[in-house]
RNA sequence: CGCGGGAUGGAGCAGCUCGGUAGCUCGUCGGGCUCAUAACCCGAAGGUCGUAGGUUCAAAUCCUGCUCCCGCAACCA
């Protein structure tokens, strides 16, 4: 049902666009469109996409969607980046090739998009042909200019895994962390990217254009990466084989960034055929990121171009996370809300304001449901909502939906159309600069201003005394006008939606055009509205809390069956490996440099033994020392920050975020096998 | 001394660049209204703007020290 509204909706507002589109090709047919090129990153679908993914494409979708309303030719590109050892792995592991790992991860973002109303022109996959056969050029048209090079890759290699390591990777005797069997030097053979020589120019670019935004991250991307000296990147391996060819050396699969950040001018067309819009669209207006991959958006991105002496983009943006009762959104974190289940049970426009409404640019912002419901009701149904609700029963009961066009206006109406006569010049730039929060607010402010102003007016009186109908006819009209100016200026946000609006207020295309949104009576004198479904329902907080618990449950504890069933089955002696054994902590202290971990001193009743422990969440030093425990008396040592750890305590899972440490009875002598 | 962000009424934030009445949203309480999706409008309570100093006629705003939080990096053996 959902779906096929969704589907519907869209298939209105194209419409409509087209349309306007097309008007106005006419009007000014003389002169050529200005270009519009705005890009996600390519998503890694190592799993499936959360509300993270969604507030950087929906972020994207809006301002698409706002130059397209403003007569840009807009191209607006997102996709998957596929490669990896990390896919390369999870397939195996599955015994599946890579890209049937992938595929349907890809379609389930590709499905997200769709529910999301996301109106992307191109969808670049990674693992296009086209795409690789740019790669492929980029990278040996780097290596003839001298700027790729063959080197070694340095690191400790084991064999048996065929695994390579870095130092800090290895375990306490320097052998694999992995089966702990030695490990050899080796040298894995890579090319690098010549990026040091250019570390003067990218500083100079980035201090001294706009390309990043918010400027703040230019001061962390210079003290981090351009003064301590630029290192060669790494760009090529050949300890995986999950990723594009490079074409004169065949041992070799391009590595990472060559080939992710090739897609926003392979995706054009550049060194392929498969499109041929490079000229047109390139440079890139937008780049939109969140801030972890800034770096290589700012950094090594602008210097592969200046290597290849293309135009570079005009602005970067970084934008921060959307954290989940404190904590990062992620993949691995296990708490990431289903942005599927929130569009079906909200609807997809209010998922797309509520994360745009609630993530001020360049900062992080938190997500909960309770954050989520409370602005759809307070925003979208109590100010919006009801607003266009009230004004078209008014003018329905009033006057049978059509308006007479007898008017008579007072001072009192001023304030509000000057604010709605603004508010497209105000709120333009903001989109522009992806302060879409900040754009938000300032229409939220007009929507209000309206409902006083029907408190001010008391229409229901004028309605009563028949000598007043002039007066009511202009307080209705005005309140019209103004939703019209708003609805338009948010259709970029929510473009399911807003389009019932027009409808419901008797709005033309021509109407919500952005050249109309400068200018207050638009709309026929004798327009007639049209009563219609309710825009945003209201949601029952408490309720819907119940049915969202009711939901994470069941889920849980499936999981947790899967996980018993797809554990492996082990028998005795192999239980015997495992040497378990009483100790009593005699000591113990907080590391300082580590956030989770406690160093315990234990009495093994042997020579003792010191054991690190990430307890530190929970358990404070002085809780510890004196109680006996249980720990792995034979696990292989290892450093952990810098602490040597012989061994682990035995600790289980409490609660969402609870640990509690195994203690054992104060007689209990120190050293004793458990079994 | 690894890097960065932050600390403002119960909650979440704005204000700090360019010092001079501390503002918004939600919540609470009181009132108004009845056109509307138990929505809307008005009012009130509630803040020594983390802390200690400094500059200044004047500091949330500039400077310095400190404390605490949160990310990154490291890392739950």
């Amino acid at each position: 049902m959902r779906f096929q509204e969704v589907f519907i909706i869209k298939h209105v507002e194209q419409k409509n666009y087209i349309s306007s589109r097309k008007e106005r090709c006419n009007q000014k047919n003389m002169e050529k469109k200005k270009k519009f090129y705005i890009t996600t990153p390519i998503y890694y679908p190592s799993g499936n996409p959360h509300i993270g993914h969604c507030y950087t494409t929906v972020a994207c979708d809006t301002i698409a969607r706002f130059k397209r309303m403003q007569g840009y030719d807009v191209m607006f590109l997102t996709g998957t980046d596929e490669h990896g050892m990390k896919i390369e792995q999870k397939a195996k592991d599955l015994g599946i090739t890579p890209k049937e790992y992938v595929d349907p991860i890809v379609d389930n973002f590709k499905k997200l998009w769709k529910v999301m109303g996301i109106s992307n022109d191109r969808f670049i996959r990674t693992t296009d042909d086209y795409h690789i056969k740019t790669v492929q050029s980029v990278f040996k048209k780097l290596y003839d200019k001298g700027y790729i090079y063959k080197g070694e890759y340095t690191g400790k290699y084991c064999t048996p895994c065929e695994s390579f390591w870095t130092e800090s990777q290895l375990d306490e005797n320097g052998c694999c962390p992995d089966c702990h069997r030695p490990v050899i030097d080796a040298h894995e053979e890579a090319y690098f990217l010549k990026i040091s020589d250019f570390a003067d120019r990218i500083e100079k670019f980035l201090t001294e254009t706009d390309y990043l935004t918010p400027k703040s991250r230019v001061n962390e991307m210079v003290n981090n990466f351009i003064k301590p000296g630029l290192e060669d990147l790494c760009v090529s391996r050949t300890s995986f084989t999950w990723g594009i060819p490079v074409t004169f050396d065949e041992k070799h699969v391009v590595y990472v960034w060559i080939d992710a950040l090739t897609n926003y001018i392979s995706a054009l067309g550049y060194e392929n055929d498969a499109y041929d819009d490079f000229d047109r669209y390139w440079p890139a207006d937008m780049h939109m990121t969140a801030k972890e991959i800034v770096r290589f958006h700012s950094i090594v991105w602008i210097i592969m171009l200046m290597m290849l002496e293309i135009p570079l983009p005009k602005r970067l943006y970084g934008h921060g996370w959307i954290n989940f009762n404190g904590q990062k959104m992620s993949k691995s974190v296990g708490n990431v809300i289903d942005p599927f289940i929130l569009a079906e049970r909200y609807g997809s426009d209010a998922v797309r304001y509520q994360i745009m409404r609630d993530m001020p640019f360049g900062s992080d912002s938190n997500f909960s449901n309770e954050i989520m419901i409370n602005r759809i009701n307070s925003d979208l149904a109590n100010d919006l909502g009801n607003l266009v609700s009230r004004t078209v029963a008014m003018a329905d009961k009033y006057f049978g939906g059509t308006l007479p066009t007898d008017r008579e206006a007072e001072p009192l109406d001023n304030e509000l159309i000057e604010m709605a006569k603004e508010l497209c010049e105000k709120v333009s730039p903001m989109i522009e600069e992806a302060r879409l929060s900040n754009a938000l607010e300032e229409i939220f402010k007009v929507v209000s201003r309206a409902n006083k102003y029907i408190d001010e007016t008391e229409p229901w009186k004028l309605g009563k005394d028949e000598s007043r109908k002039a007066r009511l006819a202009t307080v209705l009209y005005n309140l019209l006008e103004t939703i019209r100016i708003c609805s338009a200026l948010l259709s970029p946000f929510m473009p399911a939606t807003m389009p019932k609006v027009f409808e419901q207020i008797g709005a033309k295309a021509e109407d919500v055009e952005y050249d109309a949104l400068g200018t207050f009576g638009k709309l026929p004198k004798d327009v007639t509205v049209k009563k219609g479904e309710v825009l945003f329902p209201r949601i029952d907080i408490e309720k819907e809390i119940d049915e969202l618990n009711a939901l994470l449950k069941p889920e849980k504890t499936i999981r947790e069956d899967e996980d018993l069933e797809k554990a492996n089955i082990i028998n005795i002696d192999q239980f015997a490996e495992i040497k378990l054994r009483s100790g009593e902590v005699t000591a113990c202290e907080k590391i300082p440099k580590a956030k989770k971990l406690l160093k315990l001193t234990v009495d093994d009743g042997r020579q003792g033994r010191q054991i690190v422990s990430g307890i530190a969440k929970w358990y404070k030093p002085e809780d510890l020392v004196g109680k006996k425990i249980v720990f792995v008396a034979n696990l292989a040592p290892a450093k952990l920050c810098g602490e040597l750890s012989e061994g682990m305590i035995l600790a289980c899972d409490a609660g969402e975020d609870d640990v509690r440490v195994l203690f054992l009875d104060k007689d209990v002598p120190n050293g004793s096998t458990i079994r």
